[in-house]
DNA sequence: ACACAAAGTTCGCGTC
DNA sequence: GACGCGAACTTTGTGT
């Protein structure tokens, strides 16, 4: 209320010329969203745990799984040329 | 079936001694994961392209935030030290 | 110097159609151009340990370099628009 | 030593009980340090540029870099076990 | 294991 | 409209 009234003044509602009402609202819905994406972090870091656990390289787990989000023949490529300088440069 | 077979076996399954499901349940959990943080992102980060849009200063908003994570007392802390801080380098 | 020549010996000039010597050359460059960036870093560390055990506190000091590098008119601004923020929210 | 008289000394030694000359000097050292650091970046930078209109890739150019740093046999055995998985998880 | 620092990647902006 | 530049975010590595 006091809200939509006050921005229909200006285009910013009272304190100091600010649409307070507006501005507490965004920063409410970010700092909301920013805590899941928090949380989701913290489960993912939970899982690479139990990954390094059972034995396996987290490392290698993460490119896998890095290489699984790229276009196979993207990857394909991006190896085959890996290969070429490698062995040119007979590394 | 035959990766839980495999699984009692030692503590790995099969394909070349690897714990093929429980890596592949892994993998997927963290994908999901990744997907749901990834769409967290881009809804703040649309809720940052609104505040712009409202005439705010994205960037002043975003330490307003971080500052309200902080424990007050260490903000005013900090604040007064840099205060401190400036006033002797003359900045 | 030395590099030219192997071009002309040959036996790694042109692998694979690869211009090898000259990719050769801008890896000697960055490597050795990342080198010179990690000593410096290292400085800088080092720089930020003496500062703390001389008792200033080493993240107010981070900032206070931050804010230095800005025009201060900008800084004057950003500080103003905080603190308008804030006082609005009531923070 | 010299800090501690400094402090006794001058109009700008010790502000507000602070060792003004010892931070400024540090300050000063950190700030060359990091300008010399970005300078370096950007020579990296304009490699990579070059390496870029010569035709090669710079992403793999990158890895490529990445490996020479790493342990070989580190390099190996990272590449077989991602081999092994991905191979485990038909990818 | 946490926090800090570095590197890489992505996105928005100004330019041409 | 694309391209390069710069900043911001994310992720990776490291030292405590």
């Amino acid at each position: 209320m006091s809200e939509s009234q006050t921005v229909t003044i200006g285009h910013n509602s009272n304190t100091g010329g600010i649409a307070v009402d507006r501005l507490r609202n965004y920063i409410g819905r970010i700092e909301r969203l920013e805590e899941e994406k928090k949380a989701l972090g913290a489960d993912i870091k939970d899982i690479y745990q139990e990954i390094k656990s059972t034995g396996f390289d987290t490392k290698v787990v993460r490119r896998l799984i890095q290489l699984r989000k790229m276009d196979p023949a993207d990857v394909e490529e991006m190896e085959a040329l890996l290969d070429t300088y490698r062995h040119a440069l007979g590394d």
